[in-house]
DNA sequence: AATTTGCGAAACCGATTGGTTGCTCATATA
DNA sequence: TATATGAGCAACCAATCGGTTTCGCAAATT
């Protein structure tokens, strides 16, 4: 059973729960009520996001309090770094590279 | 058939293609060489890649292109950008959401 | 003590996914 | 013209996914 961050942001449902929970953590139930599905669905969303480490649990009485791990966001942020080196320069030099690649080919 | 960037993302193979296309545009055939896979299923990828517009294809007589459109990555980043401002604060501000929300249910 | 409430786990189901195989088409080369 | 090569597409398959229903457990409420 592979689950990574990436894996687990690929769902819309999941990214809705992240930046849900981002604000404040929450309860099952509570962050349910936001979305048009049961409980159940939502709760396996949250094992998903829980067991690739994107959430955390905490519980209080009979409450589970569930929050972001922001850390684990960094991870997306880290891969996303290599191709920010790239738009930040000019693209023209995407265009260079092409013609680079057809010219060795000749 | 939903196509956007972050299912793109999902699969690892794709994460690498785009990292491998990131450098500079290649041929299904020359992709499908760094991966332990056929080319029928690296072209399966390329083309959800390029449903999604995280590639765009050009054709040099019998030989295809894919190139990355950097500019969908942005996409990734621009949903980022709103837990980057989380991050870049301390975290012991999580810390008093929690409580307050505590407090209330009180 | 009995009931209600919040929650997770398991079983199940239809839809989707990643991969393979086999085919066709178009371009290049002999 | 005949052949080889690069590539996409369709059919198929096992595995996975998202969701529902059902159940059991533990904490709160009566």
């Amino acid at each position: 059973m592979r689950r990574d961050v990436f894996q687990a942001i690929a769902d819309p449902t999941r990214r809705a729960i992240i930046a849900l929970i981002a604000l404040q953590s929450m309860t099952p139930n509570a962050i349910a009520e936001h979305f048009d599905t049961t409980r159940q669905s939502v709760s396996k969303h949250l094992r998903i996001l829980t067991e690739c480490e994107l959430l955390s649990k905490k519980q209080e009485g009979r409450e589970i309090y569930y929050q972001l791990q922001i850390d684990k966001m960094k991870e997306i942020d880290k891969w996303l770094s290599q191709f920010r080196k790239i738009w930040e320069t000019r693209f023209s030099q995407l265009d260079n590279v092409l013609s680079t690649i057809k010219n060795i080919k000749k």
